[in-house]
RNA sequence: GCCUCGGUGGCGGAACUGGUAGACGCGCUGGAUUCAAAAUCCAGUUCUUUCGAGAGUGUGGGUUCGAUUCCCACCCGAGGUACCA
């Protein structure tokens, strides 16, 4: 018999699906091992080989898990709302559901010819009304909740409301809006019910703002700062410039310092906990509050700087700053008005772009120093950014180098606080133990013991205090998109309402066009039922609004992130109807012990899910601070291009040996038309496209070479290789033990299918351990203590690799197993049955199948793991090698129960009677018990 | 600029807490088997070499009897971030 392993795959993944064999129960005696991944948005491409690689890695963790006792949690889903169905149902009318289902169709197709152990039952799609209902859910509750600063967490809003009647809010300490007004409990009682609503929007965890959005005309949309990068949208890399719109936000600064410091506790990769760390970008420092000559503001800076107080020459304000129109003197009124005008246009992106050019205008208003009451101009400055501290900053000249800059640029003066360092080319800021001069009472203090000095001063002059900054900035949550989760919110008048929970799912309306209106309304505009109807308590047409019980609904999406921010939780009861997760199957659960997906959602899915997981912890919901306490990040699988180089201005390709030094263009081919010996199939490529119809190609041998390079792998670059196709030629279990056997799997690594037929080998080979010619080879005779020590060593090094997540030497492990095996003729079934379920993880397939022939009736899957025997293993003596200073002479065998002093003995003697050192006396003899011996001479 | 990770044969990579560097696989070379091929098996494969040996883990130093591993400085690559006050 063969290693059929079309037949044999086809045969077990039919057998797991109607067996249900990875049926996870919520209630068990086993201990529970949850292991998950990131879910896949179901994209129109289908999967390429790159996508699998985490997948296979979490899926050899939950059958190893599974072998090792554990009731293990391996679910999987869909993120499935998404902006390129809904750019696709534009372009064709289509509905996006009906293009998502059929994606998520394909994308199932490819995953279960891979063998995964996922339970299917529980697979959740977020744009599912039964799922998305929860995230509905979980907005309200955001809704319903402010941050108490005091409490340190999470506190419903009914809490606050009972406060504010009985004391009002001047000693309520809770992350909120700047302007929120001050009042006293009468007050509170006096307010109706609109300026009620209106005062608690500052307070709720999720609330509407006039906010300063990044707006991105060509997708129609805003975006939030983890979407946008080089300072074009992520998506389409379209320009994105500043707007301000009404728009709900997240109030995650509020969690800023929580998010921060649960980093340390998690198990998550340096480089993840790190990129979290600088986004959330706590400093430390001081705001310091400027009077404003002739006017009642106050200028509010911060600055991490505050010992270089007095070093301050002048202000400078983001031109986007509120004070600017105020404070701006009638005769700066026009350059004033220009200057801010012509940094409005500019995009994120221009503005980046010329940051080396230094702008700026004078407002003709001056601000006061605190200390010396000195007047210090107050300018505008591009360079200062409206969305950090408070978008102003006192300018220190002597201590900043873009204040420097500025200065010289302007010739505003300079003071020199920095006593012995010369100033007059660039600014000093370093924050060495250089004493400060021309500083008044921070004379002769460094760094450290002014900041302390002068944060007492401003406290005690009223004008400043010690303050912490946080770079991370609330999140904006509308969408103005159709393929999204509905806000559950109508309006009454200004103010917004939520509905009820029991009045989710709040279902996507249809709508004609999934545009936005012509009146610039998101699409849900478009749609003609879509209003609320408070008295009969449902959605209807929005015909109606007039009706004095109808009002509008929200016209706004949630993002992309809000459905991937608690999917996990969902899994661990994914059909409960009544709660977003039932608190029985929660405490079983509880978190996740496992999960894998890749690092480009550092700074968005996985600190927007930490957001969310630690709301619902505050509010009870949630069983854990933290869902992940491991995660690990795998790397990318680089494809692997082919080039074929056409000859300047002609349609002439030379092979690559035959370049020199023509002038050639490289393009790219695909790379399914080139063998593994780099050679192109002409023939194929004539027929490829149609560019190549009439080309002409110059061979060197008789062979076109393509030249090779390593990059990303795209469609667009047909370095695409189809996890299908080798599944085609090699079977599942090859390309999943090859895929880890590729590199470590935190790695990027190339992808080289010339490879393969080593690890393809390796199963014919173990195969041919069961099967030599249609006979079936295994005995039950005992096995030779050689194959024994070979099982042995085996069993040890699989199980420590797999702890250590080292997939890569688990394969060449298995590979030397049977390599010995082999050359010992060793067919022994007391040797291969423990092996098949060591191997299970990796090949399922072929170890079910073998398992089997073997006799056995059910699935190796929840057969324990043979143990090692440490005897077997290792042997009573051993081979030590000796060295001389380090130098290797010789080898000596030695029991491995011997003292260091019986060694040291032994040693000598042997020696002496090599007679290997020519006469010298040894100063000293290192012994590292079963390791290696040391003479120092 | 700053932060993080990395740099080992022709290639992917191994060497876990300092202990015989290059495991395992690909590729390559030679051989067996075969009419031939495929498949399979065996041997070799870091470099240099006067065949004694010598050099060698990005570069230069250091610690150590001993360094791919630890320390210092630098070079290169990848990712993140950036007028963040």
């Amino acid at each position: 018999m063969n290693y059929d392993f079309l037949k044999i795959e086809k045969k077990w993944q039919d057998f797991w699906a109607t067996h249900k064999t990875f049926k996870a129960d919520n209630q068990s005696d086993q201990p529970k091992y949850y292991v998950l991944d990131m879910f896949p948005y179901p994209s129109g491409a289908g999967l390429h080989v790159g996508h699998p690689l985490g997948y296979i890695a979490s899926d050899i963790i939950a059958r190893f898990k599974r072998h090792s006792g554990f009731n293990v949690l391996h679910p999987q889903g869909y993120d499935s709302f998404g902006l390129p169905a809904e750019q696709y149902a534009i372009q064709t009318g289509q509905h996006p559901s009906k293009t998502t289902t059929t994606n998520i169709n394909r994308y199932r197709q490819q995953l279960d010819r891979m063998g995964f152990s996922f339970d299917w039952d529980r697979e959740v799609r977020t744009s599912e009304p039964n799922y998305y209902r929860w995230t509905q859910w979980i907005f309200l509750k955001l809704f319903d909740s402010y941050y108490d600063i005091q409490a340190d967490k999470a506190v419903p809003v009914s809490e606050l409301i009972l406060r504010f009647e009985k004391e009002g809010n001047t000693n309520v300490k809770a992350h909120s809006d700047k302007d929120t007004p001050v009042f006293e409990a009468q007050e509170w009682k006096a307010f109706d019910h609109d300026q009620q609503q209106k005062i608690l929007l500052n307070y709720r965890l999720t609330y509407l703002s006039e906010t300063q959005v990044n707006w991105c005309p060509s997708l129609g949309t805003v975006l939030a700062n983890d979407e946008i990068v080089n300072g074009v949208s992520e998506r389409g890399g379209h320009a994105v410039t500043k707007k301000k719109m009404r728009q709900w936000s997240m109030r995650i600064g509020a969690y800023a310092n929580r998010l921060l410091l649960g980093l340390d506790a998690l198990d998550w990769s340096d480089a993840l906990k790190e990129m979290q760390r600088n986004w959330i970008g706590k400093s430390l420092g001081a705001s310091i509050y400027f009077e404003v000559e002739n006017h009642p503001e106050k200028l509010e800076v911060f600055t991490t700087r505050p010992d270089t107080i007095f070093g301050v020459t002048y202000m400078t304000l983001a031109p986007e700053h509120e004070l600017v129109k105020k404070i701006t003197s009638p005769e700066q009124q026009k350059v004033v008005a220009d200057y801010t005008a012509r940094v409005a246009q500019k995009s994120d992106r221009e503005r980046q772009a010329d940051v080396k050019s230094i702008s700026g205008v004078f407002t003709g208003a001056y601000a006061l120093h605190p200390f010396t009451g000195a007047s210090l101009p107050i300018w505008i400055g591009e360079y200062v950014l409206a969305g950090y501290g408070t978008g102003a900053v006192m300018a220190v000249p002597s201590g900043d180098q873009r204040d420097f800059d500025f200065a010289t640029h302007f010739d505003l003066p300079i003071v020199n606080i920095f006593h012995g360092v010369d100033v007059s080319e660039a600014a000093f800021s370093e924050k060495g133990n250089v004493k400060l001069t021309h500083s008044d009472f921070l004379n002769g203090l460094d760094h450290k013991q002014a900041i302390d000095r002068v944060i007492v001063e401003l406290e005690t002059k009223n004008c400043g205090k010690g303050a912490v900054n946080f770079r991370l900035r609330d999140a904006i949550f509308s969408r103005q998109r159709y393929w999204g989760e509905p806000i559950p919110i109508y309006f009454k008048g200004e103010t917004p309402m939520p509905l009820q929970e029991h009045h989710l799912p709040l279902e996507l309306p249809e709508v004609e066009k999934y545009l936005p209106t012509e009146d610039g309304n998101p699409p849900l505009g478009n749609a003609k039922i879509w209003a609320w109807d408070e008295a009969g308590q449902e959605v209807v047409s929005v015909d109606r609004i007039n009706h004095k019980t109808v009002f509008p609904l929200e016209l706004n999406t949630m993002p992309g992130w809000a459905g991937s921010s608690w999917y996990f939780n969902r899994y661990i009861d994914a059909h409960n109807e009544k709660q977003w997760v039932g608190p029985k199957a929660l405490d079983y659960w509880k978190d996740v012990d496992f999960y894998i997906g890749g690092s480009e959602h550092a700074t968005g899915h996985l600190l927007y899910s930490r957001f969310w997981q630690k709301v619902l912890f505050d509010l009870g919901y949630a069983s854990t601070a933290e869902y992940a306490k491991k995660l690990v990040n795998q790397g990318m699988i680089l494809g692997n291009s082919a080039f074929v180089y056409r000859k300047k201005g002609t349609q002439t390709f030379l092979s690559k040996g035959l370049i020199g030094e023509n002038q050639v263009e490289p393009i790219h081919v695909d790379v399914g038309l080139v063998n593994t010996q780099d050679e192109l199939d002409l023939e194929a490529v004539k027929n490829w496209q149609k560019d190549f119809q009439h080309a002409e190609f110059v061979l060197e041998n008789g062979k076109y070479i393509v030249g090779r390079e390593v990059e990303k792998m795209s469609k667009s670059k047909y370095n695409v290789v189809n996890p299908d196709e080798i599944c085609d030629t090699y079977g599942a279990d090859t390309l999943r033990m090859y895929e880890m056997f590729l590199g470590p799997i935190e790695q990027d690594k190339p992808w080289n299918t010339a490879g393969i037929s080593g690890v393809h080998n390796f199963l014919k080979k173990f195969w041919r351990l069961f099967y030599q010619q249609d006979q079936w080879m295994v005995n039950e005779a005992p096995a030779s203590a050689e194959s024994l020590k070979v099982l042995h060593q085996t069993i040890k090094k699989i199980v420590d690799d797999i702890e250590r997540l080292s997939f890569n030497t688990c394969v060449s492990t298995f590979m030397i197993c049977i390599n010995e095996l082999t050359a010992l003729k060793c067919s022994n079934k007391e040797v291969l049955e423990p092996l098949l379920v060591l191997l299970s993880p990796f090949a399922p397939h072929f170890c079910e199948e073998l398992w089997q022939q073997l006799g056995h009736t059910d699935s190796i899957e929840f057969e324990p793991l043979p143990t090692f025997d440490l005897g077997k293993v290792e042997e009573t003596t051993k081979e030590y090698p000796v060295s001389f200073n380090g130098k290797m002479r010789f080898t000596i065998k030695l029991s491995l129960d011997m003292g260091v002093e019986e060694i040291k003995e032994a040693v000598m003697k042997e020696q002496k009677t090599q007679d290997q050192i020519d006469g010298a006396t040894p100063k000293k003899i290192i012994v590292v018990p079963g390791k290696i011996i040391n003479i120092v001479i």
